[in-house]
DNA sequence: TCAAAAGTGTTTTTTTTACACCCATGT
DNA sequence: ACATGGGTGTAAAAAAAACACTTTTGA
């Protein structure tokens, strides 16, 4: 895999190595504060804030440039990754972070460079571990930063629309298969569980209906073990049945909302 | 809108026109004689089936593409049409068609030849009124034909696997949006959308809870006239009422089976 | 001692499932 | 007249929703 000295040089002569005309974008979000949040990193040369993005290499499966891409930003392995969408409208790029860096810098690039041709990009959604996450810059980004779902930032082209779009595919996911285990640490109270669920939905859910929901699942283990510290009365932890939670993953489940 | 003479034009030359690495390929069902059906042909100088497939128009949206393509092959104008998925694994193009038509009349193309490089393909599915395509020939292919979905050919490349995707899609779309509008004719029994649901959930249904579930829907309109000239007594006619149907489709429903 | 969060169980309502009888039609 | 498919309703079971009291703890 080919080393780039500088974001230009790569802009300038990078298109060699890769896909032409087809990006990855990544939605990767976390959970803190009981707060839903996406991973957005400033752009160099640029004024605003876009998705984690990359590029497929020629001979790369696009799930494995996804989470190559993840792990490059992320430092994480083998995180939960998923596909949900493909952004195609020809003017998504009128305006796109390369043309406009290079104006900035007062760059002539030639126009058949192919950072300046008319991209597809390929919308992954991750579900990360907030704490373990060691966000890195690298030669792209100036910064990289938790935002709320709720209150993001003015965003690089159609990058708000794909984090909304992330959003209603992983609602919807949420009612037929298990999430929490990526966007948890290992041991969780069924609270903070279901703030999960309720930032992810967006609506209050009943504590009672939805312990015994969660539970009819049958992919928690209760712990002996109880929060400590906290105020109040000390709630018990949880954490993931693995197995029975991936048989969920694939099996699915029924259920509403 | 450029036009080729012959598919071996459009297959050397075709790609100054295109998105480079990009096609999308078509999993067009129909319904007809209680099975559901997807629409296949044979593609000129190559040995087995394939989806209708195309690319896309550098200056087009990759809806608009995908209608055009359908449109080319079936007539048909404003078709029910969604993106499912897209694959991108590397190697799915190692015998792609046209390499290996290029192979079959000893064309030897320089392998830069844009159709021979790895492409990503967007997997759109289609659901059409069985009697009212005209599928007509093109310059690629040589033969249409109606394939049952549960007795399909051996087909080039993914193909298969992509038609597998699409059904999987079209099964779970059916749990939580309407559909049928698009795959019957506009006057049918409760009998044959009753049909059309098992056929694409692969089992049977109690026919007294499905008409309950159907009509609470409430995007049926139930016709005073009878289907005639049957064998038994005569079902009633209903047909979709499109106001309350489109809301359906936006708004989706919450439902299982 | 009290406010705030957590644990637990019951009742009501809604949805789903299972199931049976009568009706119309062509053979 | 009868076999076949179509129309309809009801009772039982399961799932979801609504709801209240007790316990624990730190402030």
């Amino acid at each position: 895999m080919p080393e780039f000295k500088s974001v230009n040089e790569f802009r300038l002569n990078g298109g060699k190595y890769f896909v032409p005309s087809v990006s990855i974008d990544c939605v990767i979000f976390g959970f803190h504060d009981n707060q839903l949040k996406v991973l957005l990193l400033k752009v160099v040369n640029y004024h605003g804030w876009g998705l984690p993005a990359g590029f497929i290499y020629k001979e790369e499966d696009i799930d494995a440039a996804a989470q190559r891409i993840l792990q490059e930003r992320t430092g994480l392995h083998d995180i939960f990754l998923q596909q949900f969408y493909i952004f195609g409208n020809a003017n998504r790029c009128d305006n796109n972070i390369t043309k406009i860096a290079f104006d900035n810098l007062q760059i002539k690039a030639k126009p058949n460079n192919w950072l300046l041709q008319r991209f597809l990009t390929v919308g992954y959604y991750a579900l990360v571990d907030f704490k373990t996450v060691n966000a890195s810059h690298d030669i792209f980004s100036e910064e990289f930063e938790w935002h709320d779902i709720d209150c993001l930032p003015t965003m690089a082209m159609d990058h708000g629309q794909i984090v909304q779009q992330a959003l209603l595919t992983l609602r919807t996911h949420l009612r037929y298969e298990p999430v929490g285990y990526n966007l948890l640490p290992e041991k969780f109270t069924m609270p903070e569980l279901q703030k999960l669920y309720e930032t992810i939905l967006g609506k209050k859910l009943d504590r009672r209906n939805f312990q015994r929901k969660m539970l009819s699942y049958d992919i928690l283990k209760r712990l002996k073990q109880r929060r400590e510290g906290v105020a109040h009365k000390a709630p018990y932890l949880y954490s993931f049945d693995l197995k029975k939670y991936s048989t969920a993953l694939k099996d699915g489940f029924q259920s509403a909302w």
